[in-house]
DNA sequence: CCCCATGTTGTAGG
DNA sequence: TCCTACAACATGGG
C-alpha cells in the first residue's frame, strides 16, 4: 500500500532494525526489479546502513560509505526485517547480517524497484520528482498547483508536481477538503487551496500515526469506506466514483460538488 | 474465464 | 507545451 503514508511507516521500521549492523551477504531473488546494475548492490556487501530518508513515495537508506539504497514499492510491497530461516513469500532481495538477521524487500507484484545512487538530490532530479507532500510550504503548494491546469486529482497525484499522493489518499484529502475531483484548477480560489493544503498535511499525518491502515482511520472518514456501494460518513448518502487520469476516483457526490 | 487493484513509463492525440 | 487517456508491466483477489 505505498503512497506517502505507508511508504514513511516502512521507512520508520527499518531506521529501528536494520542499522549499524554489517552486512553481511546479499540474496537477489528477483532480477527485474534492480534498477540499477546487480554489481551496485553487490557491492553492498561488508556495509552498513547508517541513515535513512523518505522523499514522496521512495525511502532511501544511506550507507557508511554515503551512497543510497533507494527502494520503490510500486503497487504492492513491504519490507520485513526477522531471524527465521524462511524468507516471506515475494522476498526480492534480501540482506543478511550477523546471527541469522535478516531484511527482506517484498514485491508480490514485481513492480518495485531498487536503485543505488550517489547523490540523492541528483535522483530526485532525474526522476523530476517535485517537492515532498509533507515538507513542501504552503506558498510553494500553492506557486505549483496554481501554475497548473485541469483536473485537481490529476495534480495531486502527479508526482513531478508533489511527490507522495497516489490515487487512494487523494479521494480522502479531497473528500476532506469537500472538493469534486474533476474540479479545474481553474476554479479553486486561493482560500480553497489554503484549506486543501491543510487537509493534505491533516490526513497525511493522521495516516503515519495509524500506521497507513485504514481500518485503524477514524470513521468519519472516506477510506474505510472506500468501494461500491458505501455510505458516505458525512451526510450518508451513497460514494459514487468515477474516472481520473484513469484511475478511479470515489468521492461524496453530495459533499464534493461539482464547480 | 472475467475485471479490478495503492505506481511508473512511454505513446498518441487534442 | 501541457494535459488526457491508455497500454504495458506481474500477480492476486473477487
Amino acid at each position: 500500500m505505498p503512497e506517502l503514508p505507508d511508504v514513511e511507516v516502512y521507512r520508520s521500521y527499518l531506521a529501528h532494525t536494520v542499522l549499524h549492523k554489517k552486512i553481511e551477504d546479499i540474496k537477489i531473488n528477483v532480477d527485474r526489479i534492480l534498477a540499477s546494475p546487480k554489481e551496485r548492490i553487490i557491492e553492498l556487501k561488508g556495509n552498513s546502513f547508517e541513515d535513512t530518508h523518505r522523499h514522496g513515495k521512495y525511502c532511501f537508506l544511506k550507507n557508511n560509505k554515503d551512497s543510497f539504497l533507494i527502494l520503490h514499492f510500486g503497487m504492492t510491497g513491504d519490507v520485513e526485517y526477522y531471524q527465521k530461516e524462511d524468507d516471506p513469500k515475494n522476498s526480492a532481495l534480501v540482506f543478511l547480517f550477523s546471527e541469522g538477521h535478516k531484511f527482506a524487500f517484498i514485491s508480490i507484484r514485481k513492480l518495485g524497484k531498487v536503485f543505488i545512487t550517489k547523490d540523492k538530490q541528483e535522483f530526485i532530479k532525474e526522476k523530476e520528482l517535485g517537492p515532498d507532500a509533507l515538507s513542501v510550504a504552503k506558498d510553494d503548494f500553492l506557486k505549483i498547483i496554481q501554475s497548473k491546469r485541469g483536473m485537481i486529482k490529476s495534480a495531486l497525484i502527479n508526482q513531478k508536481f508533489i511527490a507522495g499522493i497516489g490515487n487512494i489518499y487523494s479521494d480522502e484529502i479531497l473528500f476532506q477538503a469537500q472538493i469534486h475531483p474533476t474540479t479545474n484548477i481553474s476554479r479553486l480560489d486561493e482560500k480553497l487551496l489554503d484549506n486543501l493544503y491543510k487537509k493534505m498535511r491533516k490526513v497525511l499525518i493522521m495516516a503515519i500515526a495509524r500506521q497507513a491502515e485504514p481500518e485503524k482511520f477514524p470513521q468519519s472518514y472516506l477510506l474505510p469506506h472506500r468501494s461500491k456501494g458505501e455510505k458516505c460518513p458525512r451526510c450518508g448518502g451513497e460514494i459514487a466514483q468515477t474516472k481520473v487520469s484513469g484511475r478511479t476516483a470515489y468521492y461524496c457526490p453530495k459533499c464534493q460538488k461539482e464547480m
